[in-house]
DNA sequence: GCTGCCCATTAGCTTATGTTAAAGCGGTCG
DNA sequence: CGACCGCTTTAACATAAGCTAATGGGCAGC
C-alpha cells in the first residue's frame, strides 16, 4: 500500500522536507501520517487559508499546490513575504499567539492537512524528532525571511530576481518538484513583483534581461534554469541560510 | 534583595519582556533568573558574539545593551536585517540548525546571558510557560522579520525610517526603556541606513525631513517623537505585529 | 467568430535614491 | 595645541526604478 513518504502518497513533499530536517523512524513517519490524514483540505487560487488579524488554532502543511505569505498597506501596496511550496508548513506554533500578522493565500490550487492544536501538542509531546522537526521548519522560515531581507534591502533588481530564482529552485529541489534544471512558477508577474519589491513593469524588463544574458527560460510558467551556478553567481547567492540539517 | 524582576535586578528587562508574552509565576521567575546569573557576560561594541557559519551551543538572553542582526554580501553591502535590544533573546533554538545564517553584533556596550543548551533544555522541559514564551519570543521574531520586508519592499524612504523609528520606540517601551516621549538611539547613521536599504546620504536627507515636519528630534544618540500617532500615520505603522500576546 | 479579460510586454517620461566628493564638527590622542 | 578620526551634513550629478499608457496574445464565454 502507501509506503510511509517514498512513493507516491499524498504527503510524499511533507515527508521528503521533515526528512532533510531530522531523519524520522517509521514510527514518526506513521504518527505524522496519521495527523495528516485526519484533516485533509483543499483550496483554489486565490482562497485566503488565513487573513491578518485572524486567531490560528491549527497547524497547516502543503501536501501540494504554492501559497504566499503577504501583508497590505493601508493604500493598497502589497508585498509577499514568503512564498510557501510544497512540503512547508503554515506557521507551526503559530497559535501561541492572539492574532496573525499577515494573510496566506493559495497561489495555485493547494491540498494541505489541517492539524488541530491539541492534536498538534500531543503528537510533539510523543514524539521528540517531530517536536525537532517542526522546530527546525519555523527557524528555517526565520533564516528564508531574513534573507528576504537582504534581497530587498541591498540587492539591486536584476540581482535580486535571480536571487528569488534560486532560492524557489533550491527549495523545490529536496521535494522532488524539479525536473532537471526546470521547475514550475506557477505565478503572474504580478505576483514576482510584489515578493521582489518592484513595479511590475521594472520585474518585466527585468526579467528581459535575464533572458537576454541567457540565464533562464521563462514560458508558461515554467521556469528553466540554464546554468544554476551562472545564476548564482550573478544573484550573489549564499547556500548556508538554506542548508537542510542532517546533523544536529 | 533582589525581587524577582520588579526592581533594578540586572535581568529587570528580561523578565518584563517574558512577562508581556506570558505571566510568570514566581518559581518560573526564579528558575529563569537562577539560569541567567549562572552565565553573565559582557561584550563592547563592535564585538561579534555570533559570526555567519558558526556552530551556536547556547542561547542568549541580552540584559543591557543593542545588537544587531546583520547579513554582508561578497562585495561588502550589509544589510542589517534587525535589532536586538535589551530583554530580548538572540536565537532561541538555533542550537537545532547546524550552522547559524548571519552574525550578530553589539552595538553598545553588552549585557548578557549565556545559558547553555543542555540547561535550556532542561528549564523547557521543566517549565511549560517558560517554553511557551520562548517560542513567543521566536515567533515575535519572525513577525517583525516579515514586516522589515514591507518595510524594504513598499516603504518611501521617508515612511520607512518612520516606520523603524516606531518600532523601535514601541519595542523599548515594554522593558521600560523609554523616558516619555524619547528613547536612546545608540548607533550611527550608518548602522540606520544598513537597516533601512538606504545609502547613509539618503538617509540623512530623510532624517532631516523627518525633522523638518516637525515629527522627530534626533540629537546626541537620542530620539524624541514629538507626536507618536502623527509618527504612525506618516509610516503607515499597523501595531497588530508587535502585540504582546497576554491571552493565549 | 466576436468580445472581453487577464496577463505580458514595450515605450516615454518622471522621480526617488544612489554616488562621489567635500566640508563641518566634536572628540581624543600624542 | 594641533592633527587625526569617526560621524554628520551638504551639494552636484548620475541612474535605477517607478508611473502611465498603449499594444498584443491567449483563452473563456456568449
Amino acid at each position: 500500500m502507501r509506503a510511509h513518504g517514498t512513493d507516491g502518497g499524498v504527503a510524499q513533499a511533507v515527508f521528503r522536507r521533515f526528512n532533510a530536517l531530522r531523519p524520522l523512524s517509521d514510527e514518526d513517519t506513521a504518527a505524522l501520517e496519521h495527523a495528516i490524514l485526519e484533516g485533509l483540505l483543499r483550496a483554489g487560487p486565490g482562497e485566503d487559508l488565513i487573513t491578518e488579524g485572524d486567531r490560528i488554532d491549527s497547524v497547516r502543511l502543503v501536501l501540494s499546490g504554492w501559497l504566499f505569505r503577504h501583508k497590505t498597506l493601508e493604500d493598497g501596496r502589497r508585498q509577499i513575504v514568503n512564498f510557501i511550496l510544497p512540503g512547508e508548513t503554515c506557521d507551526s506554533h503559530a497559535y501561541l499567539l492572539s492574532t496573525i500578522d499577515h494573510s496566506i493565500t493559495a497561489a495555485t490550487p493547494v491540498a494541505y492537512a489541517d492539524i488541530k492544536r491539541v492534536r498538534f501538542e500531543q503528537l510533539m509531546a510523543a514524539n521528540r524528532t517531530l517536536a525537532e522537526a517542526f522546530m527546525c521548519e519555523t527557524l528555517l522560515s526565520s533564516a528564508i525571511q531574513r534573507e528576504w531581507v537582504i534581497n530587498l534591502g541591498r540587492r539591486a533588481a536584476f540581482e535580486r530576481v535571480a536571487h528569488l530564482f534560486c532560492e524557489i529552485f533550491e527549495r523545490l529541489r529536496p521535494v522532488g518538484m524539479v525536473d532537471g534544471n526546470s521547475c514550475a512558477l506557477p505565478v503572474t508577474q504580478m505576483d514576482l513583483a510584489d515578493a521582489t519589491g518592484l513595479s511590475v513593469v521594472h520585474l518585466n524588463r527585468t526579467i528581459q534581461e535575464l533572458r537576454a544574458s541567457g540565464l533562464i527560460v521563462l514560458k508558461d510558467r515554467t521556469l528553466t534554469i540554464s546554468d544554476l551556478e551562472a545564476l548564482k553567481n550573478a544573484a550573489m547567492y549564499s547556500p548556508n541560510y538554506l542548508q537542510l540539517y542532517r546533523a544536529k
